[in-house]
DNA sequence: TGACAAACAATAATAATTATCGTTTAATAG
DNA sequence: CTATTAAACGATAATTATTATTGTTTGTCA
């Protein structure tokens, strides 16, 4: 790694109140170099080879760190276990990121205007799944 | 249940390509009747009350066949496992259905009216995480 | 009604993730 | 620069969610 990059690091570390440690600093490298949506087990096989004795363990300990601390974030929220949608009504959702509640909202109270058809790249659009990300009435008490 | 209720039933089943069995009508009637967004585990607590023989390992069998036949949806798209956004850029998710690749789209590309601020309900809206559910090009191409 | 495929219950197996615990390392006060 | 202490680490056991297997039962349809 280089001067810039390695200050970087510090800077996002100490933003985030986490210790500069040497496993920490390649995982956030290795993480800022890949693309896509990498699973914990491939960010595991990159650190390793420049951190041979490094347990997966650290690896998500880390990653959870990250996103926690908003460095980086996770594809989709994931509710730890599959969840059936029971409102057969179009709708989408309002995630609330402080207690992780769910709320429905309609779609057409959301009013998104939704370009199905052939999108940019050849990607047949069908239909939209919408998370808004926010605080709900409750967190945002508990915050003020 | 009713004779309504069974008639849709059968009809469902038909639909879809399965047998109407006791376990399977009693899953689709629970699922009826609850709301929100219910883990496999909450769903076979239910059932259970009217079938305490039934299997948790029915239970998941059923759902997937229900998803499958878009009888009933899941909440999000689950990955299988936590997935690591290395995306910097403000962008939106382009979900195969049939492969389910991930493809990036630029926020800016969607072009979607984010409203943020406070939303009916008092939900303080954020940010949007949206996911584009439709076919990728090359599944496409099979499909025809 | 009988044959056969589909579905079922029980439960073993797997995959993903988290917890525990003894050891090592970074932060920082002197 | 060293001693103290909390944080982080590696190894691995444990847990949770899900899927696969297998022998038995039950719909479906001729």
């Amino acid at each position: 790694m280089n001067a810039v990059e390695s200050r970087e690091f510090r800077e996002v570390c100490e933003r985030a109140g986490l210790a500069v440690t040497h496993q920490r600093q390649v995982l956030f490298e290795v993480l800022k170099n890949m693309h896509g949506h990498p699973s914990p087990e491939e960010v595991y096989a990159r650190v390793k080879r420049r951190i041979p004795s490094i347990s997966l363990a650290t690896v998500y300990k880390n990653i959870h760190l990250f996103l926690e601390s908003g460095i980086f974030r996770e594809v989709s929220l994931h509710h730890g276990s599959l969840r059936v949608e029971t409102n057969s009504k179009p709708h989408h959702h309002l995630v609330c990121t402080s207690c992780k509640a769910i709320f429905d909202i309609d779609a057409d109270d959301l009013g998104l205007s939704e370009k199905t058809g052939t999108l940019p790249g050849g990607f047949l659009a069908q239909r939209y799944a919408v998370d808004v990300l926010g605080l709900c009435a409750a967190c945002q008490q508990k915050a003020s």
